[in-house]
RNA sequence: GGCUCCUUCGUCUAGCGGUCUAGGACAGCGGCCUCUCACGCCGUAAACACGGGUUCGAUUCCCGUAGGAGUCACCA
């Protein structure tokens, strides 16, 4: 029997042939410059932040070259997978803006001619590739059990020995086919191994976009590409489907940069023409002085949900992944701010080159100061939108305050926003409640009684400035000059100076400051002591409110005093 | 352990033999502005892992050492 009938033995039901394969996925009609990229996840539960970046910068490698991105499932280990795997990694991608030109749109239906592009439905495919190699004497069954593997790698972790099945440990390899075959026929289960035609000691230099010149030594290693349930594994499934689907450039995380020596050996197996391979830094986590990589199970902040609970916009976060990809892209982004008054993700131009070579530590505070500036620039129309999509998912009380006035609530959110020198003070959408509760009576009048005052503290005084204040000085019309300039003159009124340097100049000559007595308004108004633009509050809430708050003020006061 | 990659302020980095008394951003600290906070502005502290070479000259090139990371599955 020779290699072409073992070959027919083994996959008697495949009866295509390369060739036919080559034809039905042609070689894509695009300009030599497009690249097209694939994200091709394991259906095995939400993605994580390093999926993300990855996915990310492949996305965007595409685009900015007029090129594809699609998405393939890995779905080829059946142990592992997840349900609603796909719709998973789909809501993830969404949630992202990581719009895909093809492959996999949900659980049950793709788009695209190269397809299909989930594994599990590509057997045949790689059974031929697979056919091929046993073929032309490039493959063979290997018979080893998980046992006859394991103790082999025992030997050579104690014999200090490179571990593998190569060599003298490749002990399948040289079974004369009629043997292999009887033993089949005896109903032994098998896995199809590639027959190495690399030597160790001869080196094999590649060129990553990323990591630039890399030498490894040659791959010997016989690896399995049909596991025994007849699906591939990784390796052969890359090989075929990338090279079926015409990917250009292989984007991945460096932690595939050790195999590129193997996929690189199975492309010139074949004869084909590999890809270019950029394998992306991963991202870490400091922990007890030394960097590990992000670990979904360990680190909150490694899972998009964490950014979905917090109200993380993913637009900012997608800002951070494009600084930690290319640090010039902060500048560029603040020129294109400057210059164009706008600045679009899309019209930045990722470069392979500046992205760095190792592992990068993924900076919650960076991210923070992004979206602080990110939310900043957003017009209140916008953040009211996001608080209250935010609000209806995991709010709902605050969600139907937001909305009952939306009108209001739309003035309260655009405080101090637009202009030159926005406030800049939500870092997420969950902080939102927590910064304007006082706003809303609903919220207000059910705190408990904890008024912040500073240095004006007898209630006295305290009445006396606020009720003079509600009788000569309060205008809703006012400007904000004008009203500034009435606190200053119901300050002097009461015995404290009209500015602040006044007092600090000549403190013995009064009681207080202007500060002071917009404080005791403030907190009157608000129960706090540190709040956004006291004129702006006043002016919404109006002098009816005002004077409700401070008359509430007083009784919880007396009532206070009664309990004691 | 083998193989591979990496090593500039706390973090992300600029630097590609003299321009470096090493630049920026975030975080820290101090100040100014100011009715509080935030914003803004100004300032400050903070790094070339170590040891050898090569060179007139090394952050930059080479070699070691140390440290870190990744990988060595019928997982991707």
């Amino acid at each position: 029997m020779n290699n072409q009938e073992l070959a027919d033995f083994l996959l008697p039901k495949i009866d295509k042939d390369l060739t036919y394969y080559e034809t039905k996925y042609p070689k894509r009609p695009l300009p030599e410059t497009a690249i097209v990229t694939r994200y091709a996840p394991s259906p095995t539960g939400h993605l994580h932040m390093g999926a993300i970046f990855a996915c990310f910068i492949e996305q965007k490698m595409a685009h900015q070259t007029g090129g594809v991105f699609f998405l393939r499932i890995e779905d080829t280990d059946k142990k592992r997978e997840v349900e609603n795997g796909i719709t998973n990694i789909i809501q993830d991608l969404n949630e992202f803006n990581l719009v895909i030109d093809e492959g996999v749109e949900n659980e049950t239906t793709e788009k695209g001619v190269y397809g299909p592009y989930v594994q599990s439905q590509r057997q045949e495919i790689y059974q031929t590739f697979a056919k091929y190699l046993v073929a032309n004497d490039l493959a063979y069954p290997c018979f080893c059990s998980a046992e006859d593997l394991a103790r082999d790698h025992e030997i050579q972790i104690s014999s200090k020995e490179r571990q593998g099945y190569y060599g003298k440990w490749a002990r399948c390899r040289n079974i004369p086919i009629e043997t292999a075959v009887q033993r089949i026929k005896n109903g032994e289960k098998f896995v199809l191994r590639l027959k190495s035609p690399g030597k160790y000691e001869r080196k094999i230099r590649f060129k990553d976009l990323i990591k630039g010149e890399i030498e490894f030594p040659e791959n010997d290693i016989d690896i399995v590409l049909i596991k025994s349930d007849g699906l591939p594994l990784y390796h052969l499934a890359h090989l075929v489907d990338d090279y079926l689907m015409r990917t250009t450039h292989v984007i991945r995380g460096e932690e595939w940069l050790s195999s590129v020596p193997l996929h690189l050996q199975l492309f010139q197996v074949f004869g084909f023409k590999p890809p270019k391979y950029a394998h992306i830094p991963g991202l870490s986590k400091e922990e007890d002085g030394n960097k590990r990589k992000l670990s979904k199970r360990r680190d909150p902040e490694a899972a998009i949900s964490y950014y979905h609970q917090k109200g993380i916009p993913p637009e900012a976060v997608l800002l951070y992944l494009a600084t930690i990809a290319n640090s010039n892209f902060e500048d560029w982004y603040e020129k294109e701010l400057k210059e164009k008054g706008c600045a679009r993700l899309e019209n930045f131009q990722l470069d392979f080159k500046k992205i760095g070579v190792s592992a990068v530590l993924f900076d919650l505070a960076k991210l923070t100061n992004i979206v602080k500036n990110y939310i900043g620039r957003l017009s209140a129309e916008e953040v009211y939108q996001k608080a209250l999509t935010y609000a209806e998912k995991y709010n709902s009380a605050f969600a139907k305050l937001l909305s009952q006035d939306a009108d209001y609530s739309l003035k309260v959110l655009g405080i101090e926003r637009g202009g030159v020198k926005p406030r800049k003070d939500i870092s997420c959408f969950s902080e939102v409640q927590a910064s304007i509760w006082y706003m809303f009576d609903e919220l207000f009048y059910a705190q408990p009684l904890d008024y912040q005052f500073q240095t004006i503290k007898e209630q006295e005084e305290i009445n006396r400035l606020v009720n003079t204040y509600l009788e000569k000085y309060f205008n809703i019309d006012d400007d904000k000059n004008t009203w500034f300039e009435k606190i200053k003159q119901l300050a002097a009124e009461f015995g404290y100076a009209r500015e602040v340097k006044e007092y600090k100049a000549n403190p013995s000559n009064y009681k207080g400051h202007v500060g002071d007595v917009s404080m005791v308004l403030r907190v009157i108004t608000t129960t706090q002591s540190t709040t956004p633009d006291l004129f702006e509050l006043l002016k919404l809430l109006g002098k009816t409110k005002l004077q409700e708050r401070f008359a509430w003020w007083q009784k919880k006061l007396s009532q206070h005093r009664v309990s004691q």
